[in-house]
DNA sequence: CGGCATCCATTTTGATACTG
DNA sequence: CAGTATCAAAATGGATGCCG
């Protein structure tokens, strides 16, 4: 395995070598909202096969990107979790979420699936660190059966799969509502007087969450078009 | 073509679709220091045939990250260009050398290619928009055969293939020692030191270019760690 | 359920020869 | 030099079965 290379010495394609085959980084993104077992990640991407999938992970694992864990109790299951250096490939899938949210992310297609997951991703990839400066807030994201929390602490974010401790805002939204406003085509505040979302807890947090994604204003990739330089 | 998507109505997920397939991102990065000919691009980037590359390269056209340029004089012949949406790939394509060169730049392996256009594009992963406030200039860098410039303006970096008009700093340097430097095994300082490289013109701009770029302490992926979160 | 092997149809790729 | 045509090798997708 892993005998195709670039063989190139470029920082770049040194990293694609690692995990620029088909589905590594969706395997990366599923896990940078947490530790997931095996059948989840399987589940959560459709059209991976259990064989390809364990590939995946063993070569991932024997590069040092993500390890085995058991979760915590009650759970007490095998799980996978990033590593250090596999946490740290965050903001190159966060860099390719804003461009696709910004060049690629129109109306869903039929046979797309979606998982909240991605959209707290989404969320967390137009994070505005300046918006936050002297925030610190637990927010919690009930969409569908899936829950979520961001903490928010002066600039950073982390979005974790799974209930927070005592969130300072709960927000209870359904997955569809939760899709449409990561992509742009809504926003929280809107969803909340519609009544298709609802929010109880420190309202001035609440406040302060409206401002804090700044999603890009999508674009259409044209063909024809003037040079960029 | 491009019948084989993931699928998933998510922004990482649709950017992948559309540049996740073997060599893409790879001919963005090339494109990244400005417009390459075909046979450059082939060049380049050893073990891509010229079948796949034209293929690759009719699809970004058809999917609007690329068009056809003609050279301005005196060279006059066909190229291709990143437009806008091509361009705006530069963050996410910056951030995987970032990656690669905390944790996958270890020594050139034999079989590696290297051309000084990535090292080029590694600086300018590791550029400190903070270190650059306030300063204007514009650098020219010749290594062996190829000429590249970086122009900075107040905390904004463009680099570019080709000679600059009228650069404020000359600095010429042997191929392998650029690899080094813009790999973190030497600096600019100690290679002029050394004299392995050799700089000319304004010296107060070649003090501050010393501090423009902040390479990572590369480290060691292994597998055996304690868990990331 | 987690994890892995095996078999097979389909795609993707790599390498080379060939054409305007 | 820019690209097409062709073919062999490799990767993928999907199904299935096995084992603890």
């Amino acid at each position: 395995m892993e005998q195709r290379t670039y063989n190139q010495y470029c920082a770049t394609a040194r990293t694609l070598d690692l995990v620029g085959e088909r589905w590594t980084l969706l395997l990366v993104r599923e896990l940078l909202t947490g530790p997931k077992r095996f059948g989840d990640l399987q589940h959560s991407l459709r059209g991976l096969g259990t064989g390809l999938l364990a590939a995946r992970m063993k070569h991932l694992e024997r590069e040092g990107l993500v390890h085995k864990v058991t979760l915590p109790p009650p759970a007490r299951t095998a799980a996978y979790a990033l590593t250090r250096a596999g946490e740290e490939l965050g903001p190159a899938v966060l860099a390719l979420a804003r461009w696709g949210l910004k060049w690629a992310m129109d109306e869903p297609r039929e046979q797309e699936t979606f998982h909240p997951g991605w959209a707290v991703l989404g969320l967390r990839a137009c994070f505005d660190a300046e918006a936050a400066t002297g925030l610190h807030a637990l927010y919690e994201f009930r969409v569908e059966e899936e829950i979520f929390h961001a903490r928010i602490d002066d600039g950073t974010i982390e979005t974790v799969h799974g209930p927070a401790q005592h969130p300072d805002v709960t927000i209870t939204i359904g997955g569809e509502v939760f899709r449409d406003l990561a992509a742009g085509r809504s926003t929280l505040a809107e969803a909340i007087n519609n009544g298709a979302a609802s929010a109880s807890g420190d309202q001035q947090a609440l406040r302060r969450l409206h401002q804090l994604f700044r999603l890009p204003r999508p674009q259409t990739r044209s063909a024809a078009q003037a040079p960029a330089s």
